[in-house]
DNA sequence: TATTGTTATACTCTATAACTATA
DNA sequence: TATAGTTATAGAGTATAACAATA
């Protein structure tokens, strides 16, 4: 358990921290906003999934999830397929154009971090990573649904709250 | 230097990283948005500081600087007084009730922390808090002016990038 | 009746540019 | 002519709520 001014240090590095990522955002394309990057990249990494497992990973609303879909569907990044398994939903998939447009993002953000980053060591960036992982686990942990199936077949009965508008 | 891989990783990191500028979000006042919170907060760490001196720390454009700033002189919570030594400017200083209000955005932000990090060690607060002033400084370093007199008297010849919009 | 997804609306934050008043 | 600060405008991101279609 750490100190109440490491806590008010942290939430002044949270507050300004917001610099950096708009940083990184100057450097995306025109056509394809902040929003719009994290919906390919999520694709790219977890593979086809549908709208409701996209607001989770992206820890927004359904609606805002939505509006970025619709703008990269609408530049044929990706197809929206029908479920065959429930007509309510709809499967997202990568197209080609949007795996080549997840390249350009990629290089343009590495090559940004690698300029940015060039006197941080191996272990020092892996160390910030593991941190800001567990720190997202910290406080997603506790809003995430976490029923997911154990070895035995049990789920943890943890209150969902999903990324849904309380309807 | 670190690897390619490990910076497309970083990169998520911070785009995800949002989701819990959020969650620290929502625990603010309602008549203190973040934007507000930042105002007063460097206003209590640093001391009366002037319009650009403020702009800079937040690492926003003085036009934004200015929103906030008018938002929380509204409320009482600062004073704007104008500058002996150039009537172009003001100087911004917290009133007692601006440090009331500090107190109580330290305490709603401190209880958040605590509780969500309830697991996390001393060390590795400090070690996140290290690595997230590092990073923030990596990225700042090169549009923040740092054209400070040395010992010697010589100014560091950087170019100066400042938080104005370009006339 | 509950859930998936969409859309309309409102609010916050930000940058750009034009403007003023001083320097 | 340059700088400190203000204001107007526009764009992006998000949440809430109402809605349609399906389970």
């Amino acid at each position: 358990m750490a100190q109440q001014a490491q806590f008010e240090e942290l939430a002044r590095q949270l507050s300004a921290f917001g610099a950096v990522k708009r940083d990184l955002g100057r450097i995306l394309p025109s056509d394809c906003p902040a929003g719009s990057a994290g919906v390919l990249t999520l694709l790219s990494r977890h593979g086809d999934m549908r709208m409701s497992k996209l607001a989770e990973l992206l820890s927004v609303d359904m609606s805002v999830t939505s509006r970025h879909v619709t703008h990269v569907a609408e530049r044929g990044w990706i197809e929206r397929a029908p479920d065959p398994a429930d007509k309510r939903s709809r499967i997202l998939r990568l197209t080609p154009a949007g795996e080549a447009k997840v390249c350009e993002l990629s290089r343009r953000s590495t090559e940004l971090l690698a300029e940015r980053l060039s006197d941080w060591s191996d272990d020092e960036v892996g160390q910030l990573i593991r941190l800001m992982t567990r720190l997202r686990a910290s406080f997603g942990d506790c809003r995430t649904t976490h029923s997911r199936a154990t070895p035995t077949g049990a789920t943890a009965p943890v209150i969902e709250t999903t990324t849904r508008t309380p309807a």
